[in-house]
DNA sequence: CTGAAAGCGCTAACAA
DNA sequence: TTGTTAGCGCTTTCAG
């Protein structure tokens, strides 16, 4: 048996069409007799709307969709995949479709756009991490609403989320003062990343702030990528530095691990000889020998504040331009202070943003 | 400006709107001439189909369903959201888009069918692990292709993407026989599970084959879940077992992993007093102390091969119903052999199916 | 408050 | 090989 159509229903409940789709979209002025006749027989037929239909006649698609750089998704990258799942989740939340699509690391041209926007498939786009702003020059010419995660274009404002890195940099440079430290490094890779760049700038605040002079040989910041291998790059130069520094600070998780990596293979002692912090909380940094220390990132709740401020710019076409700040939370492990007590939650300490 | 319609393509190329459709659909016959005429047009106005004006003319969405039990996805576990990233790419890659959805543990009413269904906005779903089959039956009912993963049902048949658990289970009972075990004991929660239950039957097997008595007192499958708190749980149970068994195969790694803290906590040696061995190979298995031996599965590959298997079905109304059995690969880790090289790679045996 | 009617942009017979 | 013509099922003015 075929599916009921709204026709249907507008016959058995000697109505017109319109009446019915007034009804279950629950707009405009209906008598609550008309109304309850409406939704009784859209239970009995058991009738819901096509989407298509809908999508067609409405121009909306019930879909979000959700560009991330390709290799911050093909290697499963443990960040970003957070992200999306928390977009996923409060998606659900609010009755649309997550769409996922990449971009390459350099944009080339109108084909390389994903296929929900030429569709018309999205009501509209989060973007998350740094991609090329000339893509999203592309992308803004689709007319619909757009939010930024963890990013930000210097010559334009978009809605977007953020983290809030200086803070945790302030945490993180803090902590490392307390245990002792005054001969702190940092490591950090494609510097050019707004939040990497912050988190630098962080540490550099935090340390004039203590009149510690900020060293240029101890700052790293050649590498043209933030991942594990060059992390342990960043650290075997700074182990020829004389004197070297006692602690390390790095942008984020990933280059933290290498030179975790670097340290511990030439044989050297963790926290003992060097300190390290990293950023993120990346799934692994607790489950590794030592665990790291580190800025949690709450991953989800980017992706999911990301969904409901689109969502508001789509249903009140919310013209405003909001950005947030998510605080971060420095989690104290092994890595940096050798009389941590198992129990990292007793030292865990919220940025004030 | 508007976005061009197919309208527009056909004034401009002198010919039909049929005749557009034809050409960007890429079947029917059309002369050369025509064609490349139309494809002209169509890169001068950059003209794009509208997905819901084709999926309402065509009934077709574009568009894949993935249904995921709500406890395996909330908790953003890590062998299901691996499966569903494995799913995403392959979608990609032939032109699908997947849509998300959860059902709970039981299904109760027509009220819980995922919204994609009841809106027709999938042309085929993918089912991934146990699911009430009272809910499969509501899915069918929709008329539409269904893909199974790590999961069957008793009295139906349907497409399925399974691992080769025997197989897997033969490759753990036979290492820790090598490893001079006599007395291997099994861990299991929710033994309905049919993944569940052939590891188990594996296990017996395997030890019938080398003329081991399988003992009932060491097969502990009380446990409603098979998550890390239950295996710690039942291996507190056999551990007053005496004698108690050398050697411990879990289910899964999440159950292993709790036997290894039970065993950690009694003061006793791994591998050395008891061995232990898991299967899944999640992520957290090969970072723990002492890293797991587990066996490998490839999560990724499950949600692809049920993506082409799916996507085959939807295009060519395939009627078949394809069985694949994705086979396992043995990792030998500190948790069942003391001697085991730093490489694990060396140790590695592919099942052979 | 309710109904009639005009599309939304495309596909798919069916003719020509 | 190409064109004509019905819809697909719904939303949305616009009258009444």
């Amino acid at each position: 048996m075929k599916r009921p159509t709204i026709k249907d229903v507008a016959r058995e409940a000697g109505c017109s069409v319109s009446t019915v789709s007034i009804v279950v979209n629950d707009r405009g002025y209906v008598s609550k007799e008309t109304r309850e006749r409406v939704m009784k027989v859209v239970k009995e037929l058991g009738y819901h709307a096509t989407r298509s239909a809908r999508g067609l006649a409405s121009k909306t698609s019930g879909n979000i969709g959700f560009i991330l750089r390709d290799d911050h998704f093909s290697q499963a990258e443990p960040f970003y995949t957070r992200v999306f799942l928390g977009a996923e989740f409060a998606a659900r939340d609010r009755n649309f479709y997550v769409l996922l699509a990449t971009v390459g690391r350099q944009f080339s041209e109108r084909k390389d756009l994903p296929r929900f926007l030429l569709e018309r498939n999205v009501d509209g786009i989060i973007i998350a991490g740094k991609v090329s702003p000339r893509f999203i020059d592309q992308v803004e010419r689709f007319g619909i609403p757009i939010v930024l995660i963890d990013f930000e274009v210097r010559r334009k404002r978009y809605a977007s989320i953020l983290i809030d890195n200086k803070a945790g940099a302030h945490l993180a440079v803090d902590h490392l003062l307390a245990c002792g430290h005054k001969s702190i490094a940092f490591v950090g890779g494609d510097i050019l990343h707004p939040s990497l760049a912050e988190r630098l700038e962080g540490y550099r605040e935090k340390l004039q702030e203590h009149h510690i002079t900020v060293q240029d040989r101890w700052i790293d910041i050649q590498e043209p990528d933030s991942r594990i291998a060059n992390g342990a790059h960043a650290m075997a130069r700074l182990l020829q530095q004389h004197p070297r520094p006692s602690a390390v600070f790095a942008a984020n998780d990933a280059m933290a691990i290498g030179c975790i990596q670097q340290i511990l293979q030439n044989g050297l002692n963790i926290p003992g000889d060097i300190a390290v912090a990293g950023f993120d909380d990346i799934e692994m940094s607790s489950l590794m020998q030592p665990r790291l220390t580190t800025l949690r990132v709450f991953k989800e709740e980017l992706g999911r504040q990301a969904v409901e401020t689109l969502v508001d710019m789509i249903k009140n076409g919310d013209t405003m331009l909001v950005t947030k700040h998510l605080p971060v939370e420095l989690k104290v492990r092994e890595s940096s202070c050798a009389k941590v007590s198992a129990d990292e939650h007793d030292v865990s300490q919220h940025s004030t943003t």
